[in-house]
DNA sequence: GCATTCATTTGCGTATGCATTAAAAAACGC
DNA sequence: GCGTTTTTTAATGCATACGCAAATGAATGC
């Protein structure tokens, strides 16, 4: 997870590594508007490398470029986490019956093994953060599997807008029981090569995962992030 | 499909609509490396919108900027086209399920249906353009009524990296006599309000687009587009 | 000849300046 | 006072300039 080649990053690169951070951590708050003066200033750099992180982050969906107006943070509305957990359903029930199709061996998939290990030492020791960051390995793991560049991509996109709600909703939500029960089903599949069996438990799992977020968004009108 | 709000785009825009049209055509050809400041001349602006624009195309994966080599054209290879396939048909099936689950009215479906129609009649007329043209409307359609903006994105981008295939492959694919079947298939599906069976058979519509295509790259070893 | 070092070129990353124009403020008419 | 026009302000879009590092080519040593 290290970028270990340490070759003099660009500033448009270290600007775009700030800003997401910023907005991940909320230290950019969604909905505030921010001058790309001010942001050069803050970032110690001129308005060119910022303008291009922003025109990236924008692709990205994290923000918004309005003429005159600044960059504002976008909201992660309900209905944006609909769209977004609809989509990780699919593309990451797909990557695992492709992971299950490949006929990894236990070697290959001891890192995955590893994740959903730390998870239930995370809820022995009630630490949702820990919980939380080896879940986000588990499927991040779970995709790199699937051996599909481009959804790799996409799923780590549309990630950066998850974790934000996961700011929020991390410590409303009731501790994840369930859902490391599904995680082994979704890896015990795809060590035993069983593709439909690893592609359905792996819906069902983001499936429920979506219900009790909308959930609790909806019981704590929670209506953006 | 149109712009019909003609405000003096500006030139970032209209260097990422040019640049973008030219590699789908090809008149950009894949594997080229371009000079910002030749692409700059040509379009008849400076570096710096067109450096903006080659950061969105970057992140559509048009192109790829290399430092001192020019921004690269894209092959697609036969292992992205598989890629590509997979993430529409998974995201399109889910469209086509909850286009189903919406319960559209025959008016509101009267656009899709008109795709059909066209498709029809440019097989007898053998017109493969029009039928591209008419198939691609289907596409782009169906993953409207699905409702989901982030996946209306999604499937824009990569159908941009289709698009160059199909230029190649159209005229050598046999003509697609049984795809107006499935497609009229998914929208009797869609009307009747059958979500399962819209999304398995849509999933079956794009499955076998897949096969189809994979198999003619195979045949014609064509291994990048 | 061939490798190695040095000089030169050149493309990019970034800063900067400026014209444009949207928005805010001020002036004005009623 | 309030709506309208004019003026002012200021943020952006873009052109331009420049330093640096990489790539290229020349020169040198062996």
């Amino acid at each position: 997870m290290k970028d270990h080649g340490d070759k003099p990053l660009s500033n448009t690169q270290r600007a775009v590594q700030q800003l997401r951070s910023m907005i991940l951590k909320g230290e950019l708050a969604a909905g505030t508007d921010h001058l790309e003066s001010e942001l050069a200033e803050t970032l110690g750099m001129s308005r060119t490398p910022i303008r291009e992180a922003a025109l990236m982050l924008e692709s990205k969906g994290l923000l918004e470029m309005r003429p005159r107006k600044g960059v504002r943070i976008l909201h992660v509305a309900p209905e944006d986490m609909r769209e977004i957990y609809d989509i990780l359903t699919e593309l990451e029930s797909l990557a695992a019956q492709r992971a299950a199709e490949a006929r990894y061996s236990s070697a290959d998939l001891k890192f995955l093994a590893g994740t959903i290990d730390q998870m239930d030492e995370a809820i022995q020791a009630k630490d949702l953060e820990a919980w939380a960051d080896a879940d986000e390995a588990f499927h991040t793991e779970l995709v790199r599997l699937g051996k599909n560049r481009r959804i790799e991509d996409i799923v780590s996109m549309v990630n950066d807008q998850v974790r934000r709600a996961r700011l929020t909703t991390l410590f409303i939500r009731p501790l994840p029981l369930q859902s490391n029960e599904d995680h082994r089903a979704v890896y015990t599949a795809i060590e035993r090569g069983e593709p439909d069996v690893a592609r359905e438990r792996h819906k069902k799992h983001r499936l429920q995962a979506k219900a009790v977020l909308l959930d609790i968004l909806e019981k704590h009108r929670l209506s953006s992030l």
